[in-house]
DNA sequence: ACTTGCCCGTGACAACTGTCAGCCGGATAG
DNA sequence: CTATCCGGCTGACAGTTGTCACGGGCAAGT
């Protein structure tokens, strides 16, 4: 029995996840949680009493938590379980922080449901499974920005300001607009709002 | 037995949504599309059998023909089968605008799994299965913002200056400016990135 | 110890942004 | 006809943003 826990934020996808993978008699759904938080305390909490969950699917996009943010902390604390993502979004950025953050699995929801249970038994023998189309994509274009890069750059994007994200992050104003400044350089662009789309899209935040 | 068709782009969501119908007895899934095209094809093809599905649940934005065009389409036809809409996005806008379509319903994908069933059968007793919290919203919150404004918001959304928007709508940069002011006032924020964000969240773009 | 690189910070400057008060011409209505 | 509204424009002002040059601190290599 394959012990399985469920992340994903959207509550009628994940209900019917839940029903997909409950058909599979090899498997076992042992939790659902609605945001990276609450699938970290479930899962740290069930490995404490040696019950964890084997293989952990995640979303990427949830509050609070990212599934690539949940992943790395998985691997960091030494719980021992795999990680598989699953997501809407095909960018090659996202594949490769995903790999970086030792995940074991990253599929699409574009991807026929039966892959899901496929990956999961694929996984829990050892393997990976990962989709073969993106996988080639990945490493080909190259992440120019760094993590306070990033953080600003996410900031700024929900419409804060340099003071507001300096407050934020504890950094000084003028380090907030550097970074600014540098990433909108690297991205080739003139301003935050176009540095944000174009950052985003290439799953860069 | 309610018979239901499933519209859904993304497969992996389609086939879980499938199981979960599944657990249900009295709901029998006679089929799943890809996109709205596919949709309609087996809905008028069935219903020229004679054993056309009783309720469509169908996703908003699909390949070829979205949710809302196939909701029309259906019933300018006159097949005679429900829609319900199952969504992510809670724009009061896309209410509004299923609603003229003839829906039966519309749920978002935050809901709990169980309103599903619920409102499919809801709605197959001659029932409307409309999530509240939007009902509210979309005949409450009209919409503050004129063409103008709307057109202007946009563009700065997607990172053009006063100056490369004033360019494209042949205004001075002056007014340009003027009408952003307006926007983020009427919209009660403080900076153009939040005013896009806010409308575009409530569907007024 | 010395470079090299990175992180964070400062100060200054030009450009852009957000706000406001007010001007003009056309449409509408009383 | 005149009053009023509306769309568009202007000019001015303070605040924010984007850029740049530069300085200090800390870690890793050499």
């Amino acid at each position: 029995m394959i012990r399985v826990l469920l992340a994903e934020d959207q509550a009628m996808v994940r209900g019917a996840l839940s029903a997909l993978l409950k058909l599979e008699s090899d498997l076992d759904v042992v939790g659902c949680a609605a945001d990276g938080e609450e699938a970290w305390q479930l899962t740290q909490r069930a490995a404490l009493d040696g019950n964890g969950p084997d293989i952990v699917v995640t979303d990427i996009e949830m509050p609070k938590l990212t599934g690539l943010e949940l992943a790395q902390r998985i691997r960091e604390r030494e719980i021992g379980c795999k990680v598989i993502i699953l997501t809407t979004f095909a960018r090659p950025g996202f594949l490769r922080r995903a790999l970086d953050a030792g995940v074991s699995g990253y599929l699409l929801k574009d991807a026929p449901a039966e892959q899901l249970a496929e990956a999961i038994r694929k996984v829990h023998r050892g393997g990976r499974a990962i989709d073969p189309q993106l996988a080639l994509e990945a490493w080909s274009g190259d992440d120019p920005l760094n993590d306070r890069e990033r953080q600003v750059l996410r900031l700024a994007g929900e419409g804060m300001s340099a003071g507001d994200i300096a407050g934020q992050l504890h950094l000084s104003q003028g380090t907030v607009r550097n970074y600014l400044s540098e990433a909108i350089g690297k991205l080739g662009v003139s301003n935050r709002i176009e540095a944000y789309r174009l950052a985003r899209q290439k799953g860069l935040l």
